[in-house]
DNA sequence: CCTTAAACGAGACGGTACGTCAGGTCTTCTT
DNA sequence: AAGAAGACCTGACGTACCGTCTCGTTTAAGG
């Protein structure tokens, strides 16, 4: 019997409150004043922080954006279109502090971990694409897909964590010379 | 007057606190009394949980490897070398927890960030041999060095963020694929 | 809802260590550990040491004894009566040091300075009596009561302030001094 | 090879702090920080802030007053000027809270204790003045002149520490008492 | 429709850790 | 040699949250 207004409101905090501070400023005592609920209420239906935070990530609520990819036939356009939406995330204020505190999640909590790299539209679009790019020759028939996302999930992030001046164009031209040949 | 002692038994007992019980488990109090010192002596010295990590990891005390990369005139031989020097720290017991424990510091505290890769030595040998690779005509002249030695490392963070069982190989086809042409 | 059981461990603890180890000695710290409490339920339910030792003295853990007075229509007998019980309180091991510790409290905190009297039965018993003195001639009519009675109290305690070795009938010298007339 | 310079500096400093402060926010770092001395040439020459105090106290630096009493021949009358000038200490700003403080240091300290009495001229001159009025006939024989002494400091003491606001003439009217006859 | 058990808000509870202050001891360098 | 400076270990401060645990109070089914 449970309260669908409760879950609503506590989700919508999470991702407010770990938007506006951080991964490691929110607590539960935060969420559950923001939310106006009881922490028990919080306790009853999640397990942890982590597991709170991946729910948000799951429902789209912590990176709100479509990561849907076209396949117009030119791969190189096709990546550099989903790459530049999840860049457009890292350009909003805070948006990089945004995606290190999704890191920090993700390194605390499996549960995050594993859906990080899913809402950002690796697997679902990203690798979906890379082995359209292989059936139609473009890509050779042993490139290694999903870890040709990660690469370029991972240099972002890196990059991130490095607390780089960003320059916008750098991971593109990784993105070039991945598929340059 | 600074000691040299409760300077070395501090960086001692984080690093041992770091591999035993992760970052997020790490406390001031643990350390202090781990290291038989006052919790003023650390304040005094460092700024942040993160600033002590940061030192440790500059001293060689968190990932107690050497990175030093031959140059054998084998540019795709070297840069697996290096790869399983890397994959072997995360193969002992509790490297993939090291890891993200790792990437969990860096995403909290910047000192630690821009010292991540540094110590798993990404700039120093990785890029460096890169580079190297370009002048022999191994590399094209414009491939994105700094970019190919994040995204290798970023693939293996990634990786170990979306707690993958992993398969050793994997890493290392992302590597000849973006050294075969 | 306020818990009974933490308050009653918490006066009771309060109580046993201001005697065992007197009122600098006092921590909020020990009283937690010994009552086996949390700091925060000290700290939610009262504003300071003092305030807990104020709520210790109303309800006579401090100073278990009762001062009634009878009134046996002999004034200064009546008033030895109490005098006796008040010294009895002096002359119990570490009657002294308790009594000093007392009064450090009632000097750091008003809460406890404006209990201290009442709990020795200074205003409640010895002033009521004074003023039946007044009543039936044994007093003139113009002595001032309370004063007398803060008189003797001070005179106790500024005894104990000097750690003079105490002769027990000095104090009774002054009281028959006092209503010698 | 005492340095008188440093001696002078932390008595001078001690009572500033004393006075400003109060005996409970009273520290050897704040003195030895005020004087411009180092914390062990505090603790090379006195073995407690008791013994500190005890010693500004010897030197009249805390009741910067001259207790001499004259003897006029009107013992009522010189006893008021006594008490006069003991009230003018309290009626000065923060008064109440200095006398308060003295017996918070006299309560923690003996040294400061058997020293308390003494610098407010009790035994020196009131005691003094007391034996004089038994010689010459104005007193009994046989009153208990210490203890008449102590009644008038404790009845100040004991309406300072029960924070009663203070009727000026409340402690004359107790000395009249204890002298008209 | 009415009861009745669950889920709920509120928040107290025993804890752990925080970052700070001061205590008293101990160099180390200066005068 | 004594002092100024201040690092050191210790222990307590008052605060923030943790996860668990009552409390009444909704609230939504099922009898």
């Amino acid at each position: 019997m449970r309260s669908t207004a409760a879950r609503e409101a506590i989700l919508d905090a999470t991702s407010r409150l770990f938007h506006s501070q951080g991964y490691d400023r929110l607590t539960i005592e935060g969420i559950a004043k923001e939310a106006g609920v009881g922490k028990q209420t919080i306790y009853r239906w999640w397990s942890s922080r982590g597991a709170l935070i991946a729910d948000c990530l799951l429902d789209g609520r912590l990176i709100p954006v479509d990561f849907d990819m076209p396949d117009t036939g030119d791969l190189l356009g096709d990546v550099e279109t989903w790459l530049r939406s999840v860049l457009a995330v890292l350009e909003a204020p805070q948006g990089q502090a945004l995606l290190r505190s999704l890191v920090a999640a993700a390194a605390d909590d499996a549960d995050v971990g594993v859906h990080l790299g899913e809402s950002l539209g690796v697997e679902k679009y990203l690798s979906e694409r890379l082995r359209g790019g292989i059936r139609d020759g473009q890509l050779p028939a042993d490139a290694p897909v999903a870890q040709i996302g990660r690469a370029i999930l991972g240099a972002i992030i890196v990059e991130s964590l490095g607390r780089e001046a960003r320059e916008p164009g750098e991971v593109i031209d990784l993105v070039r010379y991945l598929f340059a040949r």
